[in-house]
DNA sequence: CTATGATTAGACTAAATGGTCTAATGGCAG
DNA sequence: CTGCCATTAGACCATTTAGTCTAATCATAG
């Protein structure tokens, strides 16, 4: 394995470290220690430990999220299609379907509690409620469901329910009980289709 | 207003700030300066932090969850209207809808991290799931429901979706928007109705 | 009133926390 | 090779943390 740039060590280790235990659980000796580098090292690349959660959100909590929550359909596909790939593909993501949606657990944390943390977390929250609005939407023009559904609401309870039901404690989740539930979202999506 | 006893004061104060700041952020000092109680009394009535905020859960906490999650029919009721009515009361409920359900917020701090809390917080989730699904069957049995619908899996659908609705950031929520997505949860319920 | 146990009071402690500082090291442009 | 800047290294610091301890006070049973 051969050694990385401290600073993307690091972002590695914060990601893993703030998912499971929370950004004030998560002490920066901790980090330091199971990254192997030391303190200095650290704070001379970010200014402090808010600044270091805050880069890996935008770097490494961000990306992953790009990799379970894709709204962009593909041209063949219909909207339904895409939704069903989506929650599939959730269910077969192990620390996802255990631990939750990293943004949404750090929006649970912080977002009553710190401004910054809220301006980045919800700003990002809302840019996926965009994303999936214009994708039902999509799917309205197309003919594909009723105009009777209301888009951008109902992007926002596909968004909360699925955090609700990924962020559930791991001793009551699993990759079925996941899939039970989407199932529920995507029957009430479906009975707006044509 | 009268002194309440000791333990009763900080049984409150530990809730609000628990509440809002969750667990790891909330120090006892804090605590005590807002409770204006002196620490050996805290440690005379507690054995510590922990122990402070378990029975806080169990005294408070969970008593407040009674207030909102009621799936005890009245005689004359059916299952969707007390379902309807669940939900209008809590819309109604300020602080549950700007910062959510605080047995959710709880569970998603601790659950994964520390096995007392999740015994004891998913503990109550199982049992609120239980209550909803009696309630849920009452409702095939009476002949509301179809017998298409799983009591148990949608109970389990309606609890974590309502947590997700209701735990979005403070910035992305309001009793508007909550009645909005829980309209879908009835809506999909409906569906099943004779 | 008084003796006794429960409670209050808060100074104190040890450990952990986030953060600073200076010296050493490494890599590379000239 | 040399000089220079970025990086590493980790000892050190102030503050906050949860928790302890002993003395004072209070409430009340006798």
């Amino acid at each position: 394995m051969k050694k990385q740039p401290t600073r993307e060590k690091l972002l590695d280790i914060t990601f893993d470290e703030v998912y499971i235990h929370g950004y004030t659980a998560t002490s920066v000796d901790t980090i330091l220690k199971k990254a192997g580098i030391p303190k200095g090292s650290m704070y001379h690349h970010f200014k402090g430990k808010k600044e270091l959660v805050l880069a890996m959100v935008q770097e490494r909590l961000f990306v992953k999220m790009d990799t379970f929550f894709i709204f962009k359909r593909e041209a063949d596909e219909t909207v339904m299609q895409r939704l069903r790939d989506t929650y599939a593909a959730m269910s077969k993501n192990k620390p996802l379907v255990t631990y939750g949606c990293p943004l949404y657990r750090l929006m649970v944390e912080l977002s009553a509690v710190d401004r910054e943390f809220d301006t980045l977390l919800g700003g990002r929250a809302k840019q996926l409620h965009q994303e999936l609005t214009a994708l039902l939407q999509s799917g309205i023009d197309d003919g594909e469901f009723t105009n009777k559904l209301d888009a951008e609401s109902f992007a926002r309870f596909i968004l909360s329910a699925t955090w609700g039901i990924l962020s559930m404690p791991p001793s009551l989740s699993s990759s079925r009980l996941f899939l039970e539930q989407s199932r529920f979202i995507l029957e009430n999506l479906e009975a707006y289709t044509h």
